[in-house]
Parts: structure tokens; C-alpha cells; sequence
DNA sequence: TTGTATGCGTTATCAG
DNA sequence: CTGATAACGCATACAA
């Protein structure tokens, strides 16, 4: 089984190269009889294009690429995986980089991407302050961390807060606590923004206004759990009845704080987490959370730098709504009789 | 700033196009000086070599694919981020798939990267029983579930839980429970003979024998978290006083199921895991753990797959060892009176 | 050592 | 609608 051309296909079919070429890229103008000869010689042969020939005439690569800051972190994690599934139902693949959430390093990606002529890029900016140079020409889009100078596409952080934090208000809660992600991280900001939202006109059963009340940390486990405990320690009556984090896992960590300071949940404490990662499933109570619809944020990112869907406008990034998901970690506030307050 | 060709650096350098082929290829045959004004041109034109036109030619294309079957495994993650940077440092890119554990979309994928003549592929086989099949003449090879009759690098599972169980052993353990992984896993299979290993000829305080204990479960958080809840539910004088768990997120349910039931870590109970996921030393207690030197298993498929060391035979793969990491899960076993235990 | 010329496998531009 | 043929950008055998 020597190696298959195109010249090869079109010999045994008995036309001529173009046609076999025309065939390939569904080009309209050939007879369908024809179309089919060759394409059953096609079969017959086991004859691929070469990518690389292809490529070089036609300027297309059907490759993307994609950036991520830290595969570690499950979020990104999935967010690869659906993007590689959109590129694939596309006809696309991709090529994986890690930028390891720095800028010199995102910078070469990003080079090493263009000299790879990826027809589309789309990248989770590092968190470093910078602006990332986008080759010319080269259609790029951004993906969770929005940057304002470059297309984007992320879920609706500020209104999938506002859900999450509605939910607990309407359960009844009024004492409820933010976990807020790092301050400068546009995604944290959002979504604190939307438990402020909601907090703002909120009142307690005497009419009073309620306090918001939030504490920023990193998005990950242990600063949750630090963040928790700060939440937490305090007399029970003015301890929060339910807390709103902006992750899931900082929602883990805290609900490890909970376990610690022998709060059952969710009796005495509800919390609702933010992405919906796997994990947030899988443990113990099941995690209430706002699942962000990744499959259908990484399509559209797929799906724009292909042209098959218009690019978002600079400034008006494409936004997506999330869900909630009421699982095991959330209930209705216990009562609090003025007795068990003042046994404290 | 017109799109550079070779010809451009050739005009420019005052040499022949096939010079500065030769330079950039680091051909021998080429004077210092010539090579200097020609990388000089280079530079100065911001030229980069058509990777299509280079790859045509050449028959080799700096591509190595991946395939995994879940990329929200986190040690799957943590492997293509390591090999990617692999990958990297040998001038080479990644095309990134998933398999989601499914033959057929496996097999489709490895077709693929076959079709992008990828230098070499990379692959963590899907769990259902199959043969993959390589293309020929394509360099492939098999990391963590290793197969018959491909070549593989993976830890040496054996020997780490081997470490392992020593380690608890030493610290005075003997009632030390196995969380083993699904039957049929080969990784799995390994880490439970390593238990056995050590398990057998160990004696207790009285010379007599001590029996292995071990439940299969599946690699995932909730199955350890059963498990664990299975072997802890006895009385405490025959109660584990130390669990190994075939994987991180295992272990991590296990102590999920230890604080259920009231167990003080690592006082009443030590636990170690293995992997060496990042989420281990994140959570509270933090893991003690076997690791997996995953840059190192990495490596060595990236540069076996370049011909830069040698595959590995069949049967006979290329095996890194793990290493023991002490953090706060596991301690000596306190002392039990008879007292205490009749107490029960 | 360096220049020249051919070919890699396709696509696209023309005629026919 | 189809065939012939010229690029595409680079690597390499061969000539100088």
C-alpha cells in the first residue's frame, strides 16, 4: 500500500486532478455521477489529503488554538475539553498551550500560535496586568477573564450572583455572607456585584435593611476555607445563615470551615458555590451551585472565530446565562428562638 | 509590512535560498559569518518559516498529539499540562483530544491525528477492553494504563504502594485497610499487589499474622468515600487504623467518611493517598500522599517519542518511582487500652 | 561552502 | 462542467 496522491485518485477515476480537488472541497460545479466515482475511488484507495499541501494553497489550517492560564484548575480544565469537542463537531482541532499565568510566557504562546497559522485563537488571559498583542489578522477571542480590548465570551457572572443569592433570600435567609473572588479579577468583581444586587434592597421580617457582608479572597480551596472561618467565628446570632461563594472551590473550603466549627450543614448553614465544576457534585453534602454553561461558552468561542457566528464588539462581550443547581448544601434557615440566642 | 518569504531573506543577506534553508536548519555546512548575516536578516525582517511549507517537505511536522479519556480527571490535567511543557521545550506543539473513555471516538481520534501526521502520539487508553490501533510507522505510546503491545512509561505503581504501606508499617500500623481501585485497572491491580507486598510477611506485637483488608472501589471521590465508610464501620478494636487509597480523590472521601463518623485525623486514623493531585495539599488535613513524578513520566514519553531515548520494549515499560510526601493525614497510631476498648 | 533547480501535494486560474 | 497548469514556500540533491 504505497503512499496515496491526489494524482493517484484522479487516474483511477479517469479525470483530472482539479476535479478530484473540487470533489474534496465540495465545490458545486461537477456532476454528481462524477462526484460520485471519485469518491468511491476515494474510499477505495483509502486516499487522505495531505494537511500540510492543503494548508499551504489554501491558507486554512482548521486548527485553533487555545491558551489556558493553569490546566490545574478544573474550571479551565473543562473549559478545554469543551472547546476541543466544539472544534472537533467543526471539523477543527486544536492545539493545547499553557501560559502557567504568566505574561512573557503567554506572549511566546501566542507567537508560537501565529507561526503555526491556528486560524483562530481563544485564550484565558493571565492574571498578570498586561495587554495581550493579538497577531494581526488573526481572529482572537477571550474567554472568562474579559479584557476590553479584545472580543469575549463568558457566562453572565453578575446575573448568575444575582440568582444564587435570590435563591437564599427567597429560602428565607437574610444574614447571608459573600466569599468575593481576588479584587481585580473582572469575574470576581461581577459577581460580587450581583450579590450586592440582590442584598441591597433586601429587609428583614421587622422591615430592617440587612448588611452586606463580604470578605475577598483567592478563588481556590484553602483561601475559602480561611475566608469561612473568618465568616464563621463569630456568636450565633450574627453569624451568617447562609454564604454565597465565588467558586466552588472556595464554596469546598468553607463548607470544610463549617464542618470544623461543628456547623451541620445544611441546617445551620447554607452555601451555594459558583462554575459548577465536577467535583462540586461529587462530594459531601452535594454542593448548591451556579453551573456556568460551558459547552455552549466554548461553542460560541469556537463558533465566532470560525465566522459560522458574528464576533462579539469590543466592549459587548457575548454573555451567558447560568444555572442553579439546588443540590444538598442549602436548605431553609432553622429558626432562632430568642432562647437559643441567649443561651450563647 | 509585507508578508516575508525565504526569498526575501535570501535577496536581503545576499545569499542563495538555500542558504538560508541550511541556516535554519543548522546545517553544518555553512561559514559563521554567512550564518551570522543571515540570522541577522532574520531577525531584522521578522521572518518565520511557512510551517505547512516546512512540513510538506520535510515529512516532519513538530505536532505530537495527546489523548486522554477525561480531562476533569485531575491527574489526566496535570499530565497534558506536563506534557505540553515537555512538548514545549523540544520545540514542539500539542494537539490536545478527548477520548472520554470511549473506544470509538478513541479510535476516531487517533485517525486524526494519523490524517494531521502528528510526529508522535501520546495516548492514556479508555477503559473499555479494546486493542488500539496504531497507524503504522507512527511512533506511539501509552502513559499511566499501560497495554500489552504498546510501549509505555507510567509511575511504578507497585513499588509507591509499596512506600507507602511501609510507611504506615513503620509507624507502628498494623490494622492498615486498602482502599484498592477498580478491578480490571492494570494501575490499579499493581498498587494492591504493593499492599499485599508488605502486608503479608508483616507480624504484629504479638508475632502473629495481620490480614490484609481491601474493598475495590472506583478511582473517584464518592467511591472512596463508601469505601471508607464501609471499612470504618466496625468496632473500633477491630477498626483500620490506617487506610492506603489507591488514589488522592479516594483518599479525600475517605476522610470526608472518617470526619462523618466522627474520627479525629490523624489521631484515630491515618490515611494516605496516592497521585500526588494538587488538590491533596490543599485540603484540610492536608494529604499525605504518595506522588507521581509527572513531569518526569512526561518527559520520558516526549523524548522517547522523538527518538531522543529509547521507547521502552514491549513488556517492558519505562517505570519512574513515586515518592513518599509526610503531610498532615497520617501520625502514629495512639495506644489503645483495654480499657478503652471495652468501654465501647 | 554555496548557488541552482526540482519537487512536495494541493488549490486555483484559465481555457476548452 | 472539466482539464491542464501555474503557483504555494521550502528542503534537498546536484552542480559549481
Amino acid at each position: 500500500m504505497a503512499k496515496r496522491g491526489i494524482k493517484d485518485v484522479a487516474e483511477r477515476a479517469g479525470v483530472a486532478v482539479g476535479t478530484v480537488s473540487r470533489v474534496l472541497n465540495d465545490h458545486p460545479s461537477v456532476t454528481a455521477e462524477v462526484r460520485a466515482r471519485v469518491k468511491a475511488v476515494i474510499h477505495e484507495l483509502g486516499y487522505r489529503p495531505d494537511p500540510f499541501a492543503r494548508s499551504m494553497r489554501s491558507k486554512v489550517s482548521r486548527l485553533i488554538g487555545i491558551v489556558i492560564p493553569d490546566l490545574t484548575n478544573p474550571f479551565f480544565a473543562e473549559l478545554v475539553q469543551c472547546a476541543e469537542r466544539a472544534a472537533s463537531e467543526h471539523g477543527h482541532n486544536v492545539i493545547f498551550m499553557s501560559s502557567f499565568d504568566d505574561a512573557a510566557k503567554e506572549a511566546d504562546r501566542l507567537a508560537q500560535l501565529a507561526g503555526r497559522k491556528v486560524d483562530g485563537i481563544i485564550i484565558v488571559p493571565s492574571n498578570s496586568p498586561h495587554a495581550i498583542k493579538a497577531p494581526k489578522g488573526l481572529p482572537l477571542i477571550t474567554v472568562d477573564r474579559l479584557l476590553p480590548d479584545h472580543p469575549g465570551v463568558a457566562a453572565d457572572h453578575r446575573a448568575g450572583a444575582r440568582v444564587a443569592v435570590e435563591y437564599l433570600a427567597g429560602l428565607g435567609h437574610r444574614r447571608i455572607a459573600c466569599i468575593a473572588g481576588p479584587s481585580g479579577s473582572r469575574p470576581a468583581e461581577d459577581r460580587l456585584q450581583g450579590y450586592l444586587d440582590v442584598m441591597r434592597p433586601l429587609r428583614d421580617h421587622r422591615g430592617a435593611k440587612v448588611e452586606p457582608l463580604f470578605v475577598n479572597a483567592a478563588f481556590d480551596y484553602e483561601s475559602g476555607r480561611a475566608a469561612g472561618t473568618f465568616l464563621l467565628a463569630r456568636p450565633r446570632a450574627e453569624r451568617p445563615t447562609a454564604i454565597f461563594a465565588s467558586s466552588d472551590q472556595q464554596a469546598i473550603g468553607c463548607l470544610r470551615a463549617a464542618n470544623d466549627l461543628g456547623i451541620p450543614l445544611p441546617a445551620g448553614l447554607s452555601i451555594v458555590g459558583f462554575d459548577g465544576i465536577p467535583l462540586s457534585n461529587l462530594i459531601t453534602p452535594r454542593l448548591t451551585t451556579i453551573v456556568q454553561p460551558m459547552p455552549e461558552i466554548a461553542d460560541a468561542a469556537i463558533s465566532s472565530l470560525l465566522g459560522r457566528r458574528k464576533m462579539p464588539p469590543l466592549g459587548k462581550p457575548d454573555l451567558f446565562q447560568c444555572e442553579l443547581a439546588v443540590r444538598e448544601s442549602s436548605a431553609e434557615p432553622v429558626l432562632e428562638p430568642a432562647a437559643i440566642n441567649a443561651s450563647r
